[in-house]
DNA sequence: CCACTGCATGAATCCGAGG
DNA sequence: ACCTCGGATTCATGCAGTG
């Protein structure tokens, strides 16, 4: 398998700038970079212009190393907003000494940040002159190829990840140590190895088994094992043949993870109950009245599924927008129907159907939870039993 | 008192770059500065209950362009620069919408990144869609006038606060809220006020009381009101009278804290003890060997605090240089004495002395918490006692 | 006075499938 | 690409009101 004369699943040995442009244009689902901090002029260098720039009589003569590093970005940079899916996902770490430059070039060149992502670490090297506050974080950018970009994330399981409040931007994981460190004679063998539990989160929340995830600073090859376990394809790209040797080695020991392990199940949730088929169940009485929460508006059900105001038909969602003053509105969350002389959010009777007679088993555990409905509706709708108009 | 033609201690009303221009070269101690965002806000956003959140939408956030927001940036960056003395500190703080281009701006201008500093915000507002990570924290860059600039850093009392830790670049202050948000006839006075807790760490930890402290873009004018509440003088520019007028009644109930109780006492600790003061006390020997941390190298103690190795004379730095062949080295982390058979470190012993029999009284006052506590020295000099020869 | 509930609100680049 | 329209989506905190 290959994109263009770049095989898949294949650390590549080169020049980044050089190997992204073997790439087709929007070929890859997700991109994450770990660019070097301080440039060095091994590879050929091109001013936007597409002039180029002599690396040691031209560049370090008439640049200084800042602007020398803005050219380098702006190449790699460029080249992976060609080569991403208007679909796909772009993300880039760095520190203070990098991270504004490239963040500012990568909005630049067209990306659309989504997010700024702070890796704290409770562990970090301290400051051991005591000059400045310990630099305790790294920071990563979430952007996506274009501002009307749509993109993978999958915000539920990123919830559930975060014991069901939504995951924030702030992400805790200590920096990467005793046994995932790779040595290799027992020194480690990549400088700045990151944390495959930060690669986890990346790949977990913004891409899907399958997909295609480059990495064009592989390094100690992070990016690309943690791809591998988690069931995507990877390509990467590194100038240092040892490094390869090491991710090799690394990936040489991975066994994906099973697919069914790895699916999005708690994003898979069954659309909810339609309007219609409460008023089948008998859950809403043909010819009753909704009301809004203050109960000031009123609105009649027709056979329909639709409700009437003042002549008008429409759904739930258009006579609510309607009374609002809106161009749409959901209509679940603004009609209350009438029960034990008390108004009931129809929302909440939805919630409470479905919990009661629709399988949910949708757990992590069960596959067959698509179709399955394990109980017959047995109970008469006590709660509900006095819904007549 | 003035600069040129601005005042200290008051609110200018104006234009930020042109008041800037007024002010003399190298003439300000601490520039904290908020500027606008540049959020680009498209409709409007309701809560899942259906709220309006409201958005800040003030005209002075609207700029046509990112290009036009650079070259505003670049203009005040430039001033701010240029006013901001070879010794003094320049905050900025912003969020992913604009940071990164402030942070490569401020670069480009001269200025030296120290840290980025992460405010992380326990009580953000939530992302009502989920659509993104919930954006839980703005990013504030702390930098030097030059690369070579030496500068206000109160590592000790940062130290202190931060339960005798190193401060670390991400700080939990939550949003201003409650009480200390300023409200002008039941409606927030402005979109963005600052927590006052945020200023206090900024002000404390990079200049001395005395010291002028700017805010070009003063807005409810926190640093102006922490700036005068922590015995520092200060100067505001904001465009709008009406958040002028805020500042002012803010000021107006404002008294400095106490002087003395303003001091750096943990930051003015005596100097450390002297070795010469170790073997006055007895602790170290005139005579006895010191040894290297695997015992097999010594030196002899001398009446004047000398060692003598090989007939070479010199002090603790000077013969631990001498045998680990380098130009200096710290002897107090080289030398070992001999107690009960084991070795232990001189700077050991040194910390221990300190602790029990030098004052330190002089604790880090946290101006707005209880004065820590200090426990006389109780017990003797049982653990060295035996340092006999 | 305390306990509890309800409600308001904060620098927000905040929908997406299907026609 | 544009338009329509169904319907999915929130956390911590402070304060007011009530019992």
């Amino acid at each position: 398998m290959n994109l263009g004369s770049i095989n898949i699943n294949q650390i590549r040995q080169g020049d980044c700038v050089e190997l992204l442009k073997k790439l087709p244009d929007n070929s890859i689902d997700l991109i994450f970079a770990d660019p070097p901090y301080n440039l060095q002029l091994n590879g050929e260098l091109y001013r936007p212009n597409q002039t180029k720039v002599d690396a040691v009589t031209d560049a370090w003569d008439k640049f200084d190393s800042k602007e020398v590093y803005d050219i380098f970005t702006e190449q790699w940079l460029k080249e992976c907003h060609r080569v991403l899916k208007p679909t796909g996902s772009f993300w880039v770490i760095g520190t203070y000494h990098n991270i504004f430059r490239v963040g500012a070039i990568l909005q630049n060149v067209g990306f659309w940040m989504l997010n700024d992502i702070i890796w704290v670490k409770p562990n970090p090297m301290p400051n051991f002159k005591g000059t400045r506050f310990n630099n305790a974080h790294e920071t990563l950018i979430w952007a996506t190829k274009s501002q009307k970009s749509s993109y993978t994330f999958h915000y539920h399981s990123m919830k559930v990840a975060n014991d069901d409040l939504q995951m924030r931007s702030d992400w805790f994981i200590p920096i990467c140590q005793g046994e995932e460190r790779i040595k290799v004679n027992g020194v480690k063998a990549h400088s700045t190895q990151k944390p495959a539990e930060l690669l986890m989160r990346v790949i977990l929340s913004t891409s899907n088994v399958g997909d295609i995830v480059l990495d064009p600073f592989s390094g100690s090859g992070t990016t690309a094992a943690v791809a591998k376990r988690l069931g995507r394809n990877f390509i990467g790209f590194e100038r240092e043949p040892f490094y390869i040797q090491v991710t090799n080695d690394r990936l040489s020991k991975i066994t994906p993870i099973d697919k069914p392990l790895l699916e999005y199940k708690i994003e898979k949730r069954k659309p909810k109950v339609p309007f219609g088929n409460l008023i089948e169940k008998g859950y809403i009485k043909i010819g009753e009245f909704l009301y809004s929460r203050d109960g000031k508006q009123s609105a009649q059900v027709q056979a329909d599924s639709s409700l009437i105001l003042d002549g008008e038909a429409g759904s739930i969602h258009k006579i609510s927008a309607t009374l609002l003053k809106k161009e749409n509105h959901n209509g679940w969350a603004f009609w209350y129907a009438k029960r034990n002389k008390q108004l009931i959010s129809i929302d909440t009777m939805r919630y409470d159907f479905e919990k009661k007679y629709i399988a949910t088993k949708a757990t992590y555990q069960t596959l067959e939870f698509e179709n399955s409905v394990v109980n017959e509706p047995e109970e008469s709708f006590l709660k509900y039993e006095d819904h007549v108009i």
